[in-house]
DNA sequence: TGTACATCAGTGAACGCGCGTTCACTGATGTAC
DNA sequence: TGTACATCAGTGAACGCGCGTTCACTGATGTAC
């Protein structure tokens, strides 16, 4: 968007940053197919060979980029935290901010889910930032559960469940294939959050 | 598995269908990235080109195997209803036989499911198995509706908000990425089943 | 403050690969008469 | 029943493509003395 700096000396700087920054630039307004070394080096106005210098491979590319999404992730549900108290509030924003940003970067969210990284514990980088993307959720849900029941104990279970849920929603919006669009288009984020509602009401009503 | 014939004559007799089953096959055994017109053709012993008489295209052979996955999961499931009579007992053992397809075949669920078929009602073949699967769920969900509602009313969306589950659920389990495993891998199908079973409290419990 | 030199981060040409698809062909099959 | 011929379904060579990556190089930078 901003405009890149002209380029007035051999050395650029910051190439490494920019190569991530403009592969989600890429998935944004190309797809993951266009996403190669190549293409970044191109839209970078760099040797196709330059990138090499940052990243080993391709993969270690694709790592970094799905390691700033959660990143970006991470940080967009905390924004939608900032300010809410209620246990019941804050469990559901953080799982419609999951949704809000699978919606609004839907090729980076398939990046940092799918198998393009075929194992993400190769990439500590990329596995921290899951793994605290994760963690969130965690928090939410023993807060709600605390709150509720006065006990974790079934915590873990309940969070995997729900995080079952936040995926199957956002693959759903993200990839309306084989899904009847009526609801969804309509209204995407009513759609979620009554989703999410109803297997909430299902957890506490044991 | 079972040992094709050998090739006696010039034309094979039954291409056509060999080379979506042998796509399933490729599927099956070395994921989607090995399934190419080339490979088929090299593992049925025909020339690159041969396929290219019976689809005119890649796009063409991948929604044909599609379909036959569409085709194959309605059969799974259909077996699974035979003599359930309970609509509670009916609508699991759809859900269930979905997420045992999705494990049993996980590459070719990415392929029903997934952006590689860019657009599947251009293929009324594909498109018509999988609506039929999706009408599936869609006769479970009305009919436990109205054993338990006395009503269809709100089938619509209660369908969609199963079956958004249920993708989630087959998501979470086919492509284990950024889960934790603890329960998955101990016991996928219970999880399934608890996961389901609290979402349906929840919609009946409203 | 100046200088030698190792290291970093670019360049540009090239390699080799597998892919989907085209092309001209030919053997086999089925149908009209 | 026999034959001419259109059509179907294979063959085999080749094209062109973009890709990730290698290689030898060179300009720029930073550090030791």
């Amino acid at each position: 968007m901003t405009p890149r700096p002209k380029k007035t000396s051999y050395h650029h700087g910051n190439l490494r940053e920019e190569l991530v920054a403009e592969g989600i630039a890429i998935l944004e307004t190309q797809g993951a197919q266009a996403l190669t070394m190549r293409e970044v080096a191109r839209r970078l106005g760099v040797t196709q060979t330059a990138p090499l210098h940052h990243f080993e491979s391709k993969s270690a590319l694709l790592a970094a980029i799905a390691a700033q999404g959660f990143r970006q992730l991470f940080d967009h549900r905390m924004a939608a935290l900032k300010g809410k108290r209620d246990p019941d509030e804050r469990l559901m924003a953080v799982l419609m901010a999951y949704v809000e940003f699978a919606l609004a970067h839907p090729a980076l969210y398939h990046l940092m889910h799918g198998p393009e990284i075929p194992d993400k514990t190769l990439h500590p980088e990329l596995n921290d930032a899951a793994t605290r993307s994760y963690s969130l959720l965690e928090a939410a849900v023993g807060d709600y559960l605390i709150a509720h029941e006065g006990s974790m104990a079934r915590s873990r279970e309940a969070t995997l469940g729900i995080w079952t849920v936040c995926q199957g929603v956002a693959t759903v919006l993200t990839n309306p294939q084989n899904t009847p669009r009526y609801v969804l288009r309509k209204d995407p984020m009513g759609f979620s959050r009554r989703t999410f509602e109803t297997f909430i009401r299902g957890v506490s009503g044991r």
